[in-house]
RNA sequence: GGCGGAGUAGCUCAGUCGGUAGAGCAGGGGAAUCAUAAUCCCUGUGUCGGGGGUUCGAGUCCCUCCUCCGCUACCA
């Protein structure tokens, strides 16, 4: 294998039974940034996304469509995988909890925690809904006129209690507190961690972890009656595809531990439950558990009601996919929640990508083509103000690897748009097109200089806008071979001379059909 | 109720070890003309939520009050 280092990051499994909206869309896009950059970066990625696949909704949903559970998952399942192409996300693997590997990943994992003694078998019990299907808590019940308990769907529940195993999280509350005090990264933002801690701390109660009640599901090894329920086999899906069982053969000791990216809604069973499972079963860690926020719509929470649904594939055709990409990374603190707006995208599309960064590259270029026979300009002597300009470009990598590290998509973006800016002042002080009269040696260093800040900025581009980037690096004639970050210094800049094709725009202005529309 | 976080320019937010408040966007004025009418420069008299305290000096520390948000277990 590769001598690179390794680097694993995960998405959630989605759950089957949903239709992928921008949630789904932006913990993806996140991960895919970070794949991508750290690959850029010379580190073996493995980034996995997939769909988790059993339970008693999913089994009840194919039952409505007069499916087998198993045809009906295939069938919907493919969504996710259409989002993922329609998005550009480079994940190397999709996995399916339904898959032979998956069961048995978890059937070993299951095993090993019964022979360390962390589960055993009681009863489950609670208000379940039979017409829901779902086990309701006291405090969300209501009471009917006749005195009888009702769920919030107004359904009639019923106290059952039926056998179910359960592991001991209890006796993990000392050891995850412990995790958590020696390991401040390892539940982020600080808010969060904050939050799982005052959790934990408050004491835990054992896991439910099998069902009797429905079959679509991973049996439990021994007791085939019982199926595992969805936090062991969900979870686990993240060491399955690392290779568990074989930990010692294939890629495992290499690839794992994991950072995983999450929504904030689901941050306690990756933050509790999982590395509980984990220590328990002799199992390291994640690297991190990165809870990121939510999106609300035109400054209103997204409501299928109020109309206001972001459709993954409905902003894409509105505004581009890298445009898209480029303004759900930037526009929020990641981790924080962040408002996605129609104002604020054409803003981000307009200022930030035709107008800083898409004219920088079409002025300079043009110029180029126009000015140097469209071959890269041939520099004399730079003088300090060429320097300064370039040093600025290069310490970009260093900068942004501080960023990445924390998942600070949001500065990376920040520290790359400062260069911009400093490309965009130093073509006014420098007004290329007056030297083309008084020293046309100078106006070529001036241009070569441009060109070779734009090589960097386009190299580093890439992970958000992968697609955008390399037509502009196709237009500065770099070959496909040559976009790694190890190139990102003086030693591997802009060959002089090379021949350049014709420029074109990368980033169109986004206009606006109906006047003032908001 | 408990725990945690936040309240700073019209908007979104930065503000390290306490030392006379900053950025981006929006608004106003100007320069330039290579470029996707894009770019560049200039322009902010804010009770730093209220009150009290410590200090030579507090947005920055302490107390108190107000408002908003998150978490407070079986919903991927």
């Amino acid at each position: 294998m590769s001598g690179k280092p390794a680097f694993y990051i995960t998405t959630p499994i989605y759950y089957v039974n949903d239709n992928p909206h921008i949630g789904h869309a932006y913990t993806t896009l996140a991960c895919d940034v970070m794949a991508r950059f750290m690959r850029l970066d010379g580190h073996d990625v493995m980034f996995l996304t997939g769909t988790d696949e059993h339970g008693q909704k999913v089994e009840k949903a194919a039952r409505e469509a007069g499916l087998d559970p198993r045809a009906f998952c295939d069938k919907v399942s493919k969504n996710f995988r259409i989002l993922a192409k329609e998005w550009n996300f480079s994940n190397d693997d999709f996995i399916r909890t339904t898959e032979p590997r998956h069961v048995r990943s978890v059937q070993a994992l299951w095993r090993r925690l019964e022979e360390a003694g962390e589960i055993y078998l009681d009863h489950y019990e609670g208000w379940y809904a039979v017409r829901d299907e779902a086990f309701y808590a006291e405090d969300e019940l209501g009471e009917g006129p006749d005195g009888r308990k009702l769920a919030p769907s107004g359904a009639p529940v019923e106290w059952v209690k039926e056998p179910s195993y359960f592991f001991r999280l209890s006796a993990w509350r000392d050891r995850l507190l412990d995790l958590y005090d020696s390991r401040p990264g390892f539940i982020m933002p600080e808010t969060r961690r904050n939050e799982v801690r005052s959790f934990v701390a408050g004491g835990l109660r054992d896991l439910s972890i099998s069902r009797t009640s429905f079959s679509w599901g991973v049996p439990v090894p021994g007791d085939p009656g019982h199926v595992m329920y969805v936090w062991i086999d969900a979870l686990t899906n993240y060491i399955t595809a690392a290779g568990y069982p074989d930990e010692d053969g294939g890629d495992f000791r290499r690839r794992w531990p994991a950072l995983h990216m999450v929504g904030k809604d689901i941050l306690r069973f990756h933050a509790v439950y999982w590395p509980a499972f984990l220590m328990a079963a002799g199992i390291e860690v994640p690297r991190r558990v990165f809870a990121h926020g939510w999106w609300t719509s035109e400054g209103r929470k997204i409501s299928k009601s109020l109309g206001n649904v972001i459709v993954p594939s409905e902003i894409v055709a509105r505004y581009g996919l890298d445009q898209v990409r480029y303004t759900l990374m930037r526009e929020v603190n990641f981790g924080n929640d962040g408002d996605f707006s129609h104002r604020g995208t054409v803003r981000r599309c307009n200022h930030d990508l035709a107008n800083d960064y898409g004219n920088l590259a079409q002025r300079v270029l043009s110029m180029i083509a126009r000015n140097c026979g469209g071959r890269a300009p041939r520099p004399g002597d730079l003088n300090d103000g060429d320097r300064e300009l370039l040093d600025g470009a290069y310490g970009l990598l260093p900068a942004t690897r501080e960023h990445i590290a924390v998942q600070a998509f949001h500065l990376m973006l920040q520290a790359i748009w400062g260069v911009v800016g400093d490309a965009n002042r130093y073509v006014d002080e420098q007004a290329p097109w007056a030297l083309r009269k008084t020293d046309p040696a100078r106006m070529e260093t001036v241009l070569y200089v441009l060109a070779e800040t734009l090589r960097v900025l386009a190299l580093l581009t890439q992970p958000v806008m992968p697609e955008s980037s390399s037509r502009l690096l196709d237009q500065l004639a770099v070959p496909e071979s040559e976009r790694q970050f190890d190139r990102l210094n003086a030693d591997h800049a802009l060959r002089p001379g090379a021949d350049l094709p014709e420029p074109t725009g990368v980033f169109p202005r986004y206009r606006d059909e109906e006047q003032g529309a908001a």
